[in-house]
DNA sequence: TCCCTCCTGTAGCGACTGCTACACATGAAG
DNA sequence: CTTCATGTGTAGCAGTCGCTACAGGAGGGA
């Protein structure tokens, strides 16, 4: 379908664009124009704006989850590991996604096509990862399953209070100190 | 500006209506259809859309604000409190709330106007409210802020999971470790 | 009866939406 | 040279958007 090329430079750009502007009012003829082309071009290469919203959203999640895998997978002890996805998250580069994330994860709680299929699945192959490592690092699995339930919740509200109140240095604190009690909670 | 009553007739069924479809793609044609009026009268009554959706967000805020604010000024130990915080929470009298709560939260947080505005306020009020009431009780101003945070952070991403997932048991079985940890964290 | 204010229905404006029909250019293959 | 698939610009369709101009109904005070 299409020179896979530009597609991929165009969802590239798009992505961009969409991390700047958000996806709820998303227009073709704007996101064509920042992108030099046009809306007919857009639809010409994708099909439909739902399925180039589809590509780019499915980029942004990819481009989270390997965060999170990246941190989560590497060495050290689990307090190091979650100290350093903090430090991920909380910084710049994860921002914008986090701000998109969040967008398309409450576009999704109110039911709205298509984001209600794509969203709960990134929170729950995060979750399915927690969970995995922490049994792996020898936490039993009934515990590993309300530990990685708390630690996910944790993060997740702390970013979610990071974006919206801005207040770095204390949401900073609030997760050392909830990684601290997490980890020797769950013993590891 | 127009009759009080019926505007405030007006407001109580738009909530309804956002309630169950959302505030994203919101339109009030099909708004003042499901009321029985005309995008017309909307207009008349409230001067824009914008200024009926303010109010109509003022109302559910202030439901939500207001189930905080009882079952955390409410007498007991603070892990009472905070159980039976979570049982409204997590309750059916919540969800559809909650469910607008974090998508006007997720749309403020990519700079959607007019949500950009109101969607922190209620993070910071409960926020306050929580300090507050940990400090009567007897945690350090410093310590004070620190498990506010956390404790927020905890719950209200416990909520975005258990909205996404649907998991309810491991939602409630996450939220009552936190809170017997966060309680006697705090040394309360 | 006349006026004036409050309310409401009809119709429509200009802008924007996703998407498409059609013509045309370009370059490779035969 | 012809043929044909691939890409692109122009123009436009049918629909929806928030909002408004205009006319008229209803009811109370003079």
């Amino acid at each position: 379908m299409s020179e896979p090329a530009r597609r991929d430079e165009l969802v590239e750009g798009a992505l961009g664009y969409v991390l700047r502007h958000g996806v709820a009012d998303l227009s073709l003829r704007p996101l064509a124009a920042a992108l030099g082309t046009s809306d007919r071009m857009l639809v010409y290469h994708f099909g439909s704006k739902r399925r180039l919203i589809d590509q780019v959203l499915d980029r942004a999640s990819s481009h989270l989850a390997g965060i999170v895998l990246d941190e989560m997978a590497a060495g050290g002890t689990m307090a190091e590991r979650l100290e350093k996805l903090w430090a991920r998250l909380a910084g710049p580069e994860a921002e914008p996604y986090l701000r998109l994330w969040f967008e398309v994860q409450g576009l999704a709680l109110m039911g709205h096509a298509p984001y209600d299929e794509s969203a709960p699945r990134l929170l729950r192959a995060w979750l399915e990862l927690s969970v995995n490592i922490l049994t792996e690092v020898g936490v039993p699995a009934a515990a590993a399953r309300r530990v990685a339930t708390v630690e996910v919740a944790a993060i997740q509200g702390l970013l979610l209070d990071l974006l919206a109140t801005g207040d770095r240095e204390r949401a900073a604190a609030a997760a050392g100190d909830v990684i601290t009690r997490i980890v020797d909670w769950g013993g590891a």
